[in-house]
DNA sequence: TACGGTCTTATGGTATACCATGCTTTGAGA
DNA sequence: TCTCAAAGCATGGTATACCATAAGACCGTA
């Protein structure tokens, strides 16, 4: 392949700021920051080994990701969960991914199937990984084939940012062996149903699975920060 | 009220950011700016009057949000819309406004319909403004009681941010005063199928209100930018 | 005249120093 | 021990200097 030239000529233009906040949103995400901790700049640069201006810009981001929250006159901290806020996000994407799977039974491609099948048994390879990012990594590329099959890029986008603020619900109801089995056997109902392009058993397929994750997840949320946040 | 001494209290703590944020997104939401118009930082802060750290940071807020998009060395620019990136928002507010406003039958509350009628009413007053701006205030109001009412206040925002994207369509829909009888005969559907408590009404006429507006700015999209974006 | 290489310039990107403001904490005095 | 003031700290905000790069102008040569 002439790659090599290409790549050279379309070089990666990935700037500073790209790499930071990839990283920190790494961060958020895995749990490495605790909700509601702040995040002072001046440590953040030392951290990171970056300027101020890269540090700032990058919160201004996260912050419109709804992932960081700024408390007046105080700055910015990791943005906090209440379980209002969590049984929205899966009401959401509830709404937005049964939509997708049921577009794909109709408009998928000759040679999605492989793909799609693929994708479920790279899931069910790292089912038994101590990792669980790389079940979470995994079943993101599942639903993600869906969306972009379905052509619904800008709802993934939305997705993906809804993920990325019930994170750490996620990573609980992974470490939730007993509900991963059921997870999975979802996700070979979502599978099957699509490729037989029944977009009815798709859809439900797909709630079924949310519906289940949200259930495992008020558990947790609810254990962990029982007050009611007021309006 | 006690609400001057509350005020004093809790004053403002409206950062400069934070204006900046709000006249820019305007700014391009009204238009001032072209779509596709590249956004230069120091002529910014001249015209602002702020230092380019504000504009950097008030760029990355509207990145995230969709509104600006970053040319690899070249920099800023206001966002462009193909017409499948605006079908693509269409889709997403038929799910989401529609069930938003069939929650919205189950839950609302005694003194709702009113504020609800009130807001229909409204709607109708700015009909024969001349500004547009206000006919589409009037409309924002309307659906955000319905979703705050239902208590989807995430899907809100989404939709927000969405509407942001396709305000230039919105205008030019809105422009077309043809569409607008129609689109106010479809709000008085919506209102009276969420006050007798009708969800699948209420749905149904959501999703003909927002079908039609989606095809009345398809004409006017095709005629913009006929071109097709590639991957 | 046309082509190609170089130089300038404008812009994005980064880093750093500085000031004002408002918390927070701490310490001194009552 | 309690209270209040002052100092420290973190942030918001600003200005400025520096570098890299891309685009365009300019000039020299064929």
């Amino acid at each position: 392949m002439s790659v090599t030239q290409l790549k050279k000529i379309t070089k990666a233009p990935q700037t500073l700021r790209d790499i930071v906040q990839h990283r920190m949103r790494e961060a958020i995400i895995a749990g490495h920051f605790a909700p509601g901790e702040r995040l002072v700049e001046r440590p953040l640069c030392d951290q990171l080994g970056v300027s101020r201006t890269v540090v700032r810009e990058t919160i201004r981001y996260l912050e419109a990701e709804g992932l960081v929250e700024i408390v007046p006159n105080q700055g910015p901290i990791v943005a906090t969960l209440s379980w209002d806020q969590a049984k929205q996000i899966y009401d959401v994407r509830l709404l937005l991914e049964g939509s997708a799977a049921a577009a794909c039974t109709v408009v998928q491609g000759r040679n999605f199937g492989p793909k799609l099948t693929r994708a479920l048994n790279a899931v069910e390879a790292t089912m038994d990984d101590t990792e669980w990012a790389d079940l979470l990594q995994a079943t993101t590329k599942f639903y993600e084939l869906i969306f972009l099959e379905a052509g619904q890029t800008i709802a993934w986008d939305i997705v993906q940012r809804l993920n990325g603020r019930i994170s750490r619900l996620r990573a609980l109801t992974i470490a939730a062996r007993d509900r991963e089995t059921s997870g999975m056997s979802h996700m070979r109902s979502i599978h099957d149903a699509i490729l037989s392009r029944d977009a009815a058993t798709a859809r439900a397929a797909v709630e079924a699975h949310i519906t289940d994750a949200a259930k495992t997840a008020r558990g947790f949320l609810n254990a962990d920060q029982p007050e009611v946040k007021d309006a």
